[in-house]
DNA sequence: AGCACA
């Protein structure tokens, strides 16, 4: 049809929508770079990348139309262009009013159901509650859950696309029982559609996957800690496979834990090698790279459990990397590379972790055709992207705190983002009550000059740390009044 | 640099 000729197609003025057209994109620009250039704006429910004849342009639609004015608007007066790899992105409008995946419309039936559980975070919502909710409608087969944009998912897989259908039917729409929710998720419904897949390939039990048709398939930590993996040791016994590469994740992190922070804990136990921190699923992790798989195991066995700061606060925990050696790329605010001598590296380059390739990927896999994000490495919604330099930000939502982010609910208007002023420094934080790590003995080094400063850049450690912080036999820091960690 | 295989 020549209705393209008729009008002038491509106005100043769109009419506004949620969708965004996204043109003059670096070449196969993925969607994770998508969502890092457009998620301080909002909430992006849906993308499609790679469109048009150059495979340079995408769509991203945010979860409310006043997100996508204010990235328009934002970039509408900014000296500095929405950019991508360091190319200029035009972006405006989209005329259409929503991002359409004909990929799978969902209508297709199939034994096994796509579920996106809406307004929760993949904590809140255990397989076994989906397990429990679905098998109302007949045997489950298998559950794998996983994380995308359009939020916490799951697919569920019946004996036959009749069952699914009437447990498709019954539950969509509908909300899990709240008795079978935390207490803080106020409601939670359940879309549901026809996956495209007919037999999920789930390769070990886990908090992401399971396989109610085989008892007997191994269970894998890695999945449930989202870390180590599992060997069985000479006793028979399934042993966790040792690294020395830690990972940490922290519970209850009430107090920014910077780098040097995590430092100053870690080289009590030896010489800490890389540290990179980075966010996965919200929640703030990090790996503490050790010259040799014994200081790591000392170290996990002493901190598991323990918490940094007094009162309970940024409780540790820890468990085997993949990893060995890990890809830290300069020094900046998220990783550091100690072995690499102090001149070197003087200059702090944009935040970019990038982890040394992940053994495996998750813990289950569909057909490669269906285009979910796998997860289950330790990497997988890391948002640590490249900042372009010098490029005003609206908001500082590198970290942890992202997670807490309040601007997917409040959209300012567009002269809320006129200002740079947000491109410092994270949030305030509450100054720590003192660093417990730090009380480790008379002879530590480390108590008062290396306590943290939260919300203060501190001057990174490049050199080795004093042997004084190794304690004698690579015991874990014993001191004589109150305990060094306590749970 | 300019709108998506219905």
């Amino acid at each position: 049809m020549a209705s393209s000729a008729g009008q002038p197609q491509f106005r100043y003025t769109q009419p506004p929508s949620k969708v965004l057209h996204l043109r003059n994109l670096p070449w196969e620009c993925t969607e994770e770079e998508l969502i890092e250039l457009c998620k301080p704006f909002g909430k992006i429910v849906n993308t499609k990348c790679n469109v048009g004849a150059n495979h340079n342009q995408a769509f991203v639609e945010f979860a409310d139309l006043n997100q996508a004015i204010a990235m328009v608007s934002y970039y509408a007066s900014s000296s500095e262009p929405a950019q991508v790899r360091g190319k200029s992105v035009y972006l405006q409008y989209s005329n259409r009013q929503e991002i359409v995946n004909n990929k799978s419309t969902g209508d297709v039936a199939s034994n096994v159901l796509l579920v996106t559980i809406e307004g929760v975070d993949s904590g809140d919502v255990s397989i076994d509650v989906l397990h429990l909710v679905f098998s109302a409608f007949g045997f489950v087969h298998k559950i794998a859950t996983f994380e995308k944009t359009a939020g916490f998912q799951a697919l569920v897989q019946f004996s036959d696309a009749d069952t699914a259908a009437s447990a498709r039917s019954a539950l969509d729409g509908r909300s899990i029982p709240r008795y079978l929710l935390p207490e803080h998720v106020a409601s939670c419904h359940l879309r549901i559609s026809f996956s495209a897949h007919t037999d999920l390939n789930v390769k070990f039990q886990s908090h992401r996957s399971r396989d109610y048709t085989n008892p007997n398939l191994p269970v894998n930590p890695s999945a449930i800690d989202g870390a180590g993996q599992f060997t069985v040791g000479p006793d028979g016994k399934r042993r966790e496979l040792e690294s020395n590469v830690l990972l940490a994740s922290i519970e209850k992190m009430q107090y920014a834990v910077t780098v040097d922070v995590l430092n100053t804990v870690f080289s009590a136990f030896g010489r800490v090698q890389k540290i990179a921190i980075f966010e996965k699923n919200g929640g703030f992790q990090a790996l503490i790279q050790y010259p040799d798989i014994a200081t790591a195991v000392v170290a996990k066995e002493a901190l598991e459990g323990h918490c940094i700061y007094d009162g309970g606060y940024c409780k540790l925990h820890l468990s085997y990397s993949r990893h060995t050696d890990l890809n830290v790329k300069g020094n900046n605010d998220r990783s550091r590379d100690y072995t690499i001598p102090a001149s070197g590296m003087l200059q702090a380059q944009p935040s970019s972790l990038v982890g040394a390739t992940p053994a495996t990927a998750g813990g289950w896999q569909g057909p490669p055709s269906t285009p979910i994000m796998y997860s289950g490495n330790e990497f997988m919604g890391s948002s640590c992207p490249p900042q372009p330099g010098g490029a005003p930000r609206p908001q500082h939502l590198q970290g942890w705190e992202y997670g807490q982010s309040q601007i997917a609910s409040q959209t300012p208007g567009p002269n809320a983002f006129s200002s740079p002023a947000y491109a410092g420094q994270g949030p305030p934080m509450p100054s720590p009550p003192g660093l417990v790590a730090s009380n480790m003995g008379t002879n530590n080094l480390q108590s008062s000059n290396h306590s943290p400063h939260i919300g203060q850049p501190q001057m990174p450690y490049y050199g080795h740390q004093p042997m004084q912080m190794q304690m004698p036999g690579g015991l874990p820091p014993v001191n004589g009044g109150t305990p060094a960690y306590h749970m």
